[in-house]
DNA sequence: CAGTGGTCTAGACCACGAG
DNA sequence: TCGTGGTCTAGACCACTGG
């Protein structure tokens, strides 16, 4: 008695969320309709309800669900959904297209930081932070170029890096985990130095990135990544894939 | 050793993901480094096998671990970190920035598609499918502009709504739940159109947005939007929790 | 006040894959 | 092969909040 596993592969947490969001999108449960409880459910799928739970809350992530205490689940009203990508390593990024990845750093020193930088990062202008602007290739043409300050404080063991050698971005994810990042998306004309960086005409309109990380000592690094024209940030979502 | 337990509403499996990632971030737990397994770090909270894993499987979501059965729990050498953002309702998101929403349909048609249109929604070039054009305001002012494909076949109540009238966007989103979402951004030149439609000069430097959505039907909608000149998208990630 | 979700526990079996 | 994570279960207590 009691041993339910069908022998195959089965998530059955996953299995619950698939049939609860098949019937939401079948509108068989309509935006705003209580659901049955954990209880019920657990039931009816004859799970345990911390298994229901797990499936629930899944679908609560996604924004399909609304869950109150006492109240009950119901089918999201407005179904805010959240979309995710990954922050990889831009040498990563130019493998996977399949092109050899080579970069150059273009310049490389302390210096005070300008009142923009300054808002982004959060300290005061005129702090000294490293400053340094690379150029990222596939197959020998641009494919980024950053423009990054990174505050030697949050990074202690900065000193011993020399990033003419190594690429920063990588020596950065390696050695100084950050708890918290902000990113922003923007679009900004391609001025002089983008342009001549990028091999691109002044004007052209460029996808911009700005990042900002932060660990316990303070701010690490940000960093302002522009993209070759033309170039798209993907990202996916909907059915969840951690499993 | 084990006197944690607050015996307040600390949710453990939280506290245990906070500890974890601290030991991370202070580099007590180095990139690559094998950390204790499940079993050892429940005896050390003074806490079930279960509620570690969720607390591990948090931070391997994260991008932080790396885990694998038998080999064990790694931290990961390239913490691929995601970043998320919601898709919110434009309405809202004005809104929210505390100004008076108002919208504009441009143009709504049946319309037979183009390449580039029928390529991002994965159906053949020429299908017919309602067409449309609006542009949202803030105080008046072009917010954003949306050109959008809806595919009936996937939306049936579609016949039913007027899109002069309602928010298109809204009305997708209330009506027609979707099982999957691409979204991609990019940067393009403002033409003509957009120049005009959002008060900005042809050649200006807009962040797009293309987004499609699936249901078990087939695809609902595709959309390009086009952000005002200056326009920035956040996303947040890192350290969300507690604390 | 009481129903509902939030969370934890102790135990169990299983699947994967490194050694 | 067998240690490790993946998942489930049955039961329990608690926190929140709607009625």
């Amino acid at each position: 008695m009691t041993d339910r596993q069908a022998g195959s592969t089965s998530p059955k947490a996953q299995h619950i969320a698939a049939e609860v969001r098949r019937r939401i999108v079948e509108r068989e449960w309509r935006q705003g309709d209580r659901i049955p409880d954990e209880a019920d459910l657990a039931i009816e799928f004859d799970a345990a309800r911390a298994t229901v739970n797990k499936a629930l809350q899944l679908l609560a992530d996604e924004g399909l669900l609304d869950r109150k205490r006492r109240a009950g689940t119901r089918v999201a009203i407005d179904p805010v959904r959240k979309a995710t990508f990954t922050i990889s390593i831009v040498r990563e990024q130019v493998e996977q297209a399949g092109m050899a990845y080579s970069h150059r750093v273009v310049a490389q020193r302390r210096s005070p930081i300008p009142a923009d930088v300054a808002a982004r990062i959060g300290l005061p202008e005129g702090e000294m932070l490293v400053h340094m602007r690379a150029v990222h290739y596939g197959d020998g043409r641009p494919f980024q170029l950053e423009d990054r300050w990174i505050n030697p404080r949050a990074a202690p063991e900065l000193e011993d890096a020399d990033f003419r050698q190594l690429n920063a971005n990588e020596w950065l994810v390696r050695n100084a985990p950050y708890l918290r990042a902000e990113l922003a998306f923007s679009a900004e004309n391609a001025n002089r130095r983008d342009a001549r960086l990028l091999r691109a005409q002044p004007g052209q309109a460029l996808l911009i990135l700005y990042r900002t990380t932060w660990n316990d000592l303070g701010p690490i690094t940000t960093v302002r990544v522009a993209f070759q024209p033309g170039h798209l940030v993907r990202t996916e979502n909907g059915q969840s894939r951690s499993d």
